[in-house]
DNA sequence: GACTTATCGACCAATTTATTCGAAAATTTT
DNA sequence: AAAATTTTCGAATAAATTGGTCGATAAGTC
């Protein structure tokens, strides 16, 4: 191995397959080693504990929702099109990073207090892109919004109200049509007529 | 509750899903419990452990399999369909059917001497089915078999080489296609010219 | 060949978990 | 409604699992 970055990356993919396959309480650290073809005493080499295995995992997944939705709002001009793509890569993303929303739904975790803090700290960071989106909208004349940092987070609000299902019933029934839904009475109810 | 059957039914189609999801190991008695809304306990009065269950499920899903292929073969008339619709039924149900073939394919579970019964019952069941469509359609002048024993065996054999991935890798990448390749080549190998 | 880095097997303590058991509900029979 | 039976359950337990430790040892570096 090159260093312990390296090592540690390698780890976070393999064991954040398996987790996500069975969660964190049934996920051994045995299964982890052995996914890594390592002996098991070796992985603690490199991470203190299960726990902090998972809080890496966790991290790390934030770090691409982020990640994915920074690129996808640069990618467009447009404040519509900056705030339908964020919305849209945000659930379709949000879709495959099972720990990170099973680390917020899930009752049995939510002791760990690490999750609290990436949970907040992204919260915020969200919060501070869709009022940047909005801002450059109204100052665009796309938008008329009063108060950007309510509407923001009444925006995000409704969006936390989509991953709910995803957690519970992992049947991605409808969400794609109910977020169009609440993208058209968003505009519709923002944009200048 | 009507009566015990009523009630062993109920267990095994909870204690199916939750087998199916975590496999027979991660699989816990409070979490079939709790899935039945009963006490822990209570199951052990209609069960006699955790391994009766498991077995029970499989050989419901067994039954399922065999249900649904010989309505698929008597859906149809001509050999060629009847041929067709049991390779594609067989391999469509048994997508389904994860407890059934990770009781197969587990190595963690083959010391469950019950998987090796009903796996030896079903493919000798399985043999005689496909016999039976090879003879008819010898009969019928469409097949050519010369010896419909190793035939049929030589089709089980194939069908189940397409069975391995499914327990390897869970994404059903292509196996429609690898299954049509077959059916193409049996049946330009088998049909009178 | 000393010194550091990395891996591992054996072991342990704590937890989990399948199963048991006696007793209490719930239901049926008398 | 008492007696008998069936069904449910919580508490207890024995066995297995499992996260984590530690000393030894291999692999690599100076």
């Amino acid at each position: 191995m090159i260093n312990k970055e390296e090592f540690r990356r390698k780890v976070i993919i393999t064991a954040g397959a398996i987790f996500s396959r069975y969660g964190f309480k049934k996920t051994t650290m045995d299964e982890i080693a052995k996914g890594l073809k390592m002996g098991k005493s070796s992985i603690y080499y490199y991470f203190e504990s299960k726990e902090e295995i998972f809080e890496a995992v966790v991290l790390h997944e934030a770090n691409i929702l982020r990640n994915e939705l920074t690129t996808a709002i640069k990618s467009v001009e447009s404040p519509v099109e900056k705030l339908k793509n964020y919305v849209f890569v945000r659930m379709k993303t949000f879709e495959k990073l099972s720990n990170y929303y099973n680390a917020i739904f899930d009752k049995n975790l939510d002791h760990f207090d690490f999750v609290e803090n990436i949970r907040s700290r992204y919260d915020l960071e969200e919060l501070a892109i869709i009022r940047l989106i909005l801002y450059h909208g109204a100052r665009k004349k796309v938008f008329s919004v009063s108060n950007s940092e309510y509407t923001a987070l009444a925006i995000q609000t409704s969006l936390k109200g989509l991953e709910v299902p995803l957690f519970w019933q992992k049947k991605e029934v409808n969400i794609e049509d109910r977020l169009n839904a609440i993208l058209d009475v968003l505009f519709h109810g923002i944009l200048k007529k």
